[in-house]
DNA sequence: GTCTATAAGGAGATAGAC
DNA sequence: GTCTATCTCCTTATAGAC
């Protein structure tokens, strides 16, 4: 790790995504991250000007970044197809790689950015939500669209929710590798980038090609709920 | 809201499980909690000895009801069928079914208590991860064994690692609940429980009939990044 | 740009009266 | 069991010398 090299601003940015992801916005403290990054205290207020500004800061040199290379391989795999809709499988991929790309990168900041991206999609406060926002709504069109042109009799609504099931698939197995792999007791590897894409795209692949309206059926045998501890009272069912 | 009916250590557990599912553990404070819950901030250390108590407290008020609730609902289905493997679409019911029943509670604490399931999942503290994971363990075994008996053909690996996606899909969309209807401009309704159970259902079943050995191919192409800002010297690819 | 020193307040937790 | 008052520590943030 040599120091020297690296100017005080980006020692900062690292540790900061470092503490972010470890312990959340508020679980990391500006003293911490100036403790890991050697630099004094009010370093990080000259440069960032607050913990929010700071944590803005690393987001977007991640993010940024990401979703520029979203759009390019979604645009590639299109220009490679002749205009064609791309098959359901392409559009994953161009969707899954980048950010598992991101995380497979070896360097000591691997896990950081791995659970960076998936701690803050869960992060309480609304700033850091706006700042994703932005960053995702236009990723989040464009394969919304390639999803509709690859898949003509899908419902947008389904579509919308599969994307939601499979972003939240992903930023759950990025921040959390560790647990998945004590777990299952060694049996799936979270650092096999390769395999853990392959391993995605065939089991959300099938239930994309699902397109057939949703039938709702009567559940009436699940409405009765085991203890009565729990308050009941409206039950949707 | 009845205050007198309600005994003060009830209070604490709602304003703690609404103040740790908005702010997650190290964002939420001892004084807004007893601010809501109309206690004395002694009383909570006379009940739960602790921050980390309290937090243990709510946890297991939920997901203790909760485990069981996924046994007993697993249990049925299999006494129901006769001992025969049951289908993927019934495992996958009584798997999302306990959750998301327990969020479509109409009461005040029904947002409380979706958001709190996704939000400690991606809790940084070690006591908690360790609470959650003694409550999911047996759950996990259970279902794996229902998938392993229903599907003889699929991998074990296989299977773990899609467990997780449909964990980490679920906790998403329990902890974003407004984000999802926000970014879709209302075409998603979190609120429509049953309409997810079945999108999840119909979404995720033919992925788990996938059950040929996964092959990794070359993917050449993508080892190119479209910026130069981001350390990538190894690149798994 | 970088540092020391410190402000100003919030945090978790406790002692001890009632 | 419930309260007031307080301890002690840590937090974000800033002022001002160099």
């Amino acid at each position: 790790m040599p120091l020297t090299d690296q100017s005080r601003r980006d020692r900062i940015l690292d540790a900061a995504e470092h503490a972010f992801a470890e312990a959340g916005f508020s679980g990391a403290s500006m003293r911490h991250i100036v403790l890991k990054a050697k630099v004094n205290l009010a370093t990080v207020y000259y440069y960032f000007g607050s913990k929010n500004g700071l944590m803005e800061a690393v987001l977007k040199r991640r993010f940024g970044p990401l979703r520029q290379e979203h759009l390019e391989m979604l645009r590639a795999a299109q220009n490679s197809n002749g205009g064609r809709p791309l098959s359901v499988e392409r559009i994953l991929e161009a969707m899954l790689w980048p950010p598992l790309r991101l995380a497979a990168c070896d360097s000591d900041q691997r896990h950081a950015v791995m659970r960076l991206i998936g701690r803050i999609v869960n992060e309480p406060s609304q700033q850091i939500q706006d700042i994703l926002h932005v960053q995702r709504a236009e990723v989040r069109e464009a394969f919304l669209k390639a999803f509709q042109e690859s898949l003509p009799n899908a419902a947008r609504a389904d579509l919308l929710w599969r994307l939601e099931f499979v972003w939240g698939a992903l930023t759950f197995i990025l921040c959390n590798p560790k647990k998945i792999e004590q777990d299952s007791l060694g049996e799936c590897n979270p650092r096999d980038t390769q395999r853990v894409l392959e391993g995605m795209i065939r089991f959300f692949s099938p239930g994309f090609q699902e397109t057939r309206p949703t039938i709702l059926r009567t559940r009436a045998r699940i409405r009765k709920a085991p203890r009565s501890r729990q308050r009941r009272s409206v039950v949707i069912a």
